[in-house]
DNA sequence: CGCTCATAAT
């Protein structure tokens, strides 16, 4: 972007000139002009045409031909233009006002400036302006408006920056012109310059002046300023009220948002539409379904259930709230849908697949939006950046590559590629999916990286183990001034931990904390433990761990006592998982650990002593689920499944290759029973052997998958180590690379290798 | 009065 120039206000004492009438040329007579307005003349309103209204389009026939017309029609051509938005028409009868030396008329030139402008022709319309004899506010305000319209805001500026100079006394409008040009720059230095010459002119107090800076503090970013802004508004009307409201959503303060929407009741400002969708958004955020239910009945009552905007928010908030049916019949009754409808239903069930408790359900949502999103394909409407970042989104989730490819695809196609967001749902499909190569191909070509996509695909080459490029690509982006968050910093540091770096880990835990002045929070102490663990300097980790300033959670607890596990600190083990008990843990995968613990080491009692605190702490039974995806089918799995007709095939498959695994030195690790209830009962009868679910789906995708392609499992619990040791010989066996992502990394087996660091302090 | 400026849903 250019640089900006200051607006100084200093200078010459400006004032308003409220009254523009004064700078308007009256050539044309009044009554003339009137009769060439768009709207007919009414029969009682007494406007009837001097002049026998022509039409446009035989006029400009005419100007085509060369004939001329009258001068007092070039105000309706030139509104014939706009419609069309013909640039070849403009520039016609532009040389005709040339002709006949109109252009010297203010009110004329100004005109074809707006005309060209909203021909989309910036260019055209600076070079008449430069040429003009004559020019006032509403000539600069034109120039400005029409900047700011075809995406030039720099430009805008720049004109501003000439007016003032010029000694031209800026109008309402033009200010309002130039607060858009703020916006469109994302400036709130140069807005609160702006803001300060409405201040100078006294303007600031005027409804709309209020509204518009309301509005720009709010997209900049400030809701305080905003807040402040709206607050000095004497007399707010509707659209102040509706622009605070929404600027709270943007904001993300939804209390905020809620209170003022009911002070505006409250000071019985009558909503409109615009504010029952915001406040309905507001409802959204915070999954209020009863709260939403009764501004549900507000837009009835105040009568604009009927418009399509608000139908589209209360459909999606019954879909936030996960009132699915509800949702689905209110898109069914609906008989015009737009682009945000279909996109509200492929972003709604996006959400619940990434909220979804269950893996069931969240894969039922997953196909549900690919299926809106199919729909909306044929539907002939194109989808937009919301649609595509939405089912990227969804690809990730279920690990969908062929789907995401074609998606890629069409973004290229459709030209919304080249949209940041987009483009960073993208590089995060490609890292989920396990395509390290493509997701950096898809990093590199973007036009411009934001602190996402950076940190995006920082975690992505962590993720895979590529500690180095991790490293490479976080000095890269400090060296662009991009400023790293909290996120990043998880990112590297367990780069750091993959490596076993343990002084770059520390240094950058430092720098952290004293060149950013980020503090540390769990995530952060949990790669640094989880780093002295795979050093296996467990003495180190208990260590770091009491240097926290708060009190270790189940996370930190289960890396310590996997890691005493691996490391065969058996007694340190027991100790950690005291402790851990104590904290009564919530999550399924800390009892599974804890067991396979105390049963590697034979500890009967405190097995049974962990199942009755699971029963008493009401902890479910274990649902061990994989999934793999072919061609456009999903085959679910559950552990010791004998469901699948291939099954019998499959478990031979399994068996053939554990043994030859054993003769490349495979020796199993004892754990828990994986199979709950409901498969016990399905397996009444079955061979000793017994599989957890992600084996199930790897044999079923080595039978069913073209030899040398990659095998995708999906997986709702952290891999045992036993399973996952056991793939890594399954990848040397059959030569695959075998991608399982579980509830905690991404696992990608290679040649006998684990993306992972083949070190089980993930695993249970 | 020729710039028609300010608000919403994904």
């Amino acid at each position: 972007m250019a640089s900006l120039p200051s607006l100084a206000i200093s200078g010459t004492p400006h004032k308003l000139d409220a009254d523009v009438r004064k700078l308007s040329p009256a050539s044309v007579p009044l009554e003339k002009r009137l009769s060439y307005q768009r709207s007919p003349p009414t029969a009682d309103g007494g406007r009837e045409a001097s002049v026998q209204p022509l039409d446009a389009r035989e006029a400009l026939a005419l100007l085509r031909e060369g004939t001329g017309v009258e001068s007092a029609f070039y105000v309706p051509l030139l509104q014939q233009c706009i419609e069309t938005r013909s640039l070849p028409d403009a520039q016609v009868i532009h040389a005709h006002i040339i002709k006949t030396g109109t252009h010297e008329e203010a009110f004329i030139s100004t005109s074809l400036v707006d005309v060209y402008m909203k021909c989309g022709a910036p260019h055209h319309a600076r070079k008449l302006f430069d040429t003009l004899p004559q020019r006032n506010v509403v000539t600069w305000t034109a120039l400005i408006t029409g900047y700011v319209r075809n995406s030039e805001p720099e430009n805008a500026i720049l004109i501003f920056v000439r007016l003032v100079e010029s000694g031209c006394y800026p109008t309402n409008y033009t200010l309002g012109a130039v607060l858009s040009a703020c916006c469109a720059l994302y400036s709130i230095e140069l807005g609160r310059q702006v803001h300060g010459y409405m201040v100078k002119y006294g303007i600031e107090s005027e409804t709309s002046m209020g509204n518009s800076l309301c509005s720009l503090y709010s997209k900049c970013g400030s809701l305080e300023s905003s807040v402040k802004a709206f607050r000095r508004i004497p007399n707010k009307n509707v659209i102040s009220w509706t622009t605070i409201i929404s600027a709270c959503g943007d904001n993300g303060d939804t209390e905020l948002g809620l209170t003022l929407f009911a002070d505006m009741l409250s000071e019985d400002v009558e909503p409109n539409e615009y504010t029952l969708t915001s406040a309905l958004s507001l409802c959204c955020m915070v999954q209020d379904l009863s709260l939403g239910k009764q501004i549900h009945s507000f837009c009835i009552k105040f009568g604009c259930e009927s418009q399509l905007p608000v139908k589209n928010s209360i459909m999606y908030l019954y879909l936030k709230c996960g009132e699915i049916d509800e949702a689905r019949s209110l898109f069914d009754e609906m008989d015009t849908v737009s682009l945000i409808t279909w996109n509200a239903m492929i972003a709604g069930h996006a959400q619940m697949m990434n909220l979804a408790k269950d893996d069931m359900a969240a894969h039922h949502s997953g196909f549900e939006a690919f299926k809106v999103f199919q729909k909306l394909n044929r539907s002939g409407m194109k989808p937009d950046l919301y649609s595509f970042s939405s089912i990227l989104t969804v690809c990730s989730g279920l690990l969908a590559i062929e789907q995401g490819e074609q998606i890629h695809a069409q973004t290229i196609k459709s030209g919304y590629l080249s949209d940041i967001v987009v483009s960073s749902a993208l590089v995060n499909m490609y890292n989920k999916c396990g395509c390290i190569d493509d997701a950096t191909k898809a990093f590199v070509e973007m036009s411009t990286r934001t602190l996402i996509s950076w940190t995006s695909m920082l975690t992505g080459y962590s993720q895979h183990g590529r500690s180095k490029e991790a490293i490479q690509l976080f000095e890269d982006m400090r060296l662009v001034g991009i400023r790293p968050n909290q996120i990043t910093f998880v990112g590297v540091l367990s780069a750091c931990s993959h490596a076993g770096m343990v002084d770059e880990a520390e240094y950058y835990f430092n720098m952290m904390k004293n060149e950013y002045g980020i503090k540390p929070v769990m995530d952060h102490y949990a790669c640094m433990v989880d780093m002295f663990v795979r050093q296996g300097r467990l003495e180190d980790a208990f260590a770091f761990v009491k240097k926290m300033d708060f009190e270790p959670n189940e996370i930190i607890w289960s890396i310590l006592i996997a890691g005493c596990r691996s490391h065969g600190n058996v007694d340190l083990g027991f100790h950690a998982a005291e402790r851990l008990l104590e904290l009564k843990p919530k999550g399924i995968e800390t009892y599974i650990l804890l067991l396979n613990m105390y049963i590697s080491a034979e500890r009967w009692q405190d097995v049974s002593r962990v199942r009755k605190l699971m029963k008493d702490e009401n902890i479910g039974s274990i649902r061990d689920r994989s999934w793999i995806s072919i061609k456009d089918k999903v085959y679910f799995f559950r552990a010791n499944d004998r469901c699948h007709p291939q099954s019998a095939e499959m478990y031979a498959l399994l068996e053939s290759l554990l043994q030859k695994a054993t003769c490349l030195g495979y020796v199993p690790y004892k754990s828990v029973e994986l199979s709950d209830k409901e498969d016990e009962e399905n397996s009444v009868g079955s061979a000793a052997a017994t599989h957890h679910s992600e084996r199930l789906a790897i044999a079923f995708g080595l039978i069913n998958m073209t030899e040398g392609t990659t095998i995708r499992v999906v997986k709702n619990i952290t891999m045992c180590r036993d399973c996952h040791n056991s793939v890594k010989f399954f990848s040397i066996l059959t030569k695959r690379e075998i991608i399982v992502r579980d509830s905690k990394r991404l696992h990608r087996f290679r040649d006998g290798r684990c993306s992972c660091g083949d070190f089980g302090a993930l695993l249970l």
